[in-house]
DNA sequence: CGTCTATTTGAATGTACTCAAAAGCGGTGG
DNA sequence: CCACCGCTTTTGAGTACATTCAAATAGACG
C-alpha cells in the first residue's frame, strides 16, 4: 500500500533529502510484503534475502542456542529496520531467524536492489551508515549492560528504553531478551511487585 | 610519519578508490599521535574527540561497572578502528575510556574533520559504512555468545577468533572481555590445561 | 468448553562471584 | 646483578544469582 512506503519515505527524509526522481527509484526497490502472527520471514540457517523495514506489527529476531533455548536479538515494532546483517553482507547463512509476532506489514527490498540503490543513488550510503551506527550504538549498550548489570537492572533499562512494547509482549520474550529464563523472569517480577 | 598514513589507506582501499586529490584530503585530515603504555586516549565521562585508526601497538576500549569493576569492550590492535560511536556521534559524555596497553600510534580524525571529508569525498559514506556494518556483525555476535554459551566456550571462540592476541595480552583483560573475573577465569584455564 | 501455550511456584543444582591471602612475575633502582 | 616493590595470577572457602526440572495454575483462542 502506498501509505507504508511513504512511512519508509519519511524515516529517510529525517536524515537525507530525495527528489522525486530518487523518491521513484527507492519505491520501485522495495517490496510490500504481509506476515501473520507467528509467520517466519527467515530461519536459521537460510541466507536472508534482504534488508527489511516493518511498516505494521511487530517482528522478532532470536537465535537458537545449543540446548534448543531461544535468545531474542531485537524486537522490530513499527518503522524499525531489521535484518542479520551477518547474513546480508556476507551471504551466507543465518544465525538468526526471524518471526512476526503480530499480524504485520513490511518493506522489503533485496540485496542486488540495495546495491543498486546504492549505486544510484550515493546519498543513501550515508543514510544507511547513519542507521548501521545507530544499530552499533544499541548493541554496544546492550552488551555493556549485559556485562555489568544484574538481571533486575537489565529489566529497568528495557522498561526505559521501550516503554511502549513492553505492554504487547509475552514477558518470555521480554526474559528472553534481557537474558534470563522465563521462570526466573517471573519470579524476578512478583518479588518486585507482589501480587496485587 | 608517512607509514602510518600508508596504512590507514591500503584499509581504504580495500573498499573504495580514491583519487589523488582524494589521498591528499585523507591524509590531512588524520593526525598521528603516539601514546604509552597504559597512557588514555579518553576516559569516561569525556565527550569523544574523533576517531581512532591504530598503526602500531594495542588499544583497549572499556566500561566500568557500578562496583567499579572493568569490562572490556574491545581491543584494537594495529589495523583496527577503535571509538565510543555513541559519544561521536551523539557528541555526549562516553560510557567508555580508551587505553593504550603497549606503547602505540593511532591516526585520529576529529568529528568535525570528518564531517567535512563525507562532504568533500561522498564515497568515504560507503567505506565508513561497510565499517559499521562489520563492526555491527561482530557486536551481534558477541552478544549471542554472551546469551547462549558458557565462560568455557566464550573463551574457545575468542582464541579462534583473534589467536594473535592471546600471547600479548594479560589474562585479566581476557577474562574482562569474555566476561568472568579474572580469579575465575584463572580457575577456568588451570581446569582445562592443568599446571604442568 | 477444551486444548494449547504461557506463567507461576518450589526444590535442588550449577555457574560464576566475592573476599582474603599467598605465590609468581617483571621491571626498576641501587 | 640482585633485591625489592607493585601488579598479576593462583588458590580456597563461602555465597549469590540464575538455571533446571517438575508440576500446578492461569489465559487465550478456536
Amino acid at each position: 500500500m502506498e501509505k507504508d512506503i511513504l512511512i519508509l519515505l519519511e524515516e529517510i527524509s529525517n536524515h537525507i533529502r530525495l527528489n522525486p526522481a530518487e523518491i521513484d527509484l527507492v519505491k520501485g526497490a522495495f517490496h510490500l510484503q504481509k506476515l501473520k502472527k507467528k509467520e517466519f520471514l527467515i530461519k536459521e540457517g537460510e541466507i536472508i534475502k534482504g534488508l527489511v523495514f516493518v511498516t505494521q506489527g511487530i517482528l522478532r529476531s532470536f537465535a537458537l542456542g545449543e540446548n534448543g533455548m531461544e535468545h531474542v536479538i531485537q524486537f522490530a515494532p513499527s518503522r524499525w529496520w531489521i535484518v542479520d546483517m551477518f547474513s546480508l553482507v556476507k551471504q551466507k547463512p543465518s544465525r538468526l531467524s526471524i518471526e512476526a509476532l503480530e499480524n504485520s506489514q513490511i518493506l522489503q527490498i533485496s540485496k542486488p536492489d540495495l546495491d543498486k540503490l546504492y549505486r544510484d543513488i550515493p546519498k543513501l550510503e550515508r543514510f544507511f551508515r547513519i542507521l548501521a551506527e545507530n544499530s552499533l550504538i544499541n548493541y554496544q549498550s546492550r552488551l555493556i549492560n549485559n556485562l555489568s548489570l544484574t538481571a533486575l537492572k537489565r529489566y529497568e533499562h528495557f522498561c526505559e528504553q521501550y516503554p511502549e512494547l513492553i505492554q504487547c509482549l509475552a514477558q518470555k520474550y521480554i526474559a528472553s531478551y534481557i537474558g534470563v529464563s522465563p521462570e526466573f523472569f517471573s519470579k524476578m517480577m512478583n518479588s518486585i511487585a507482589p501480587k496485587r
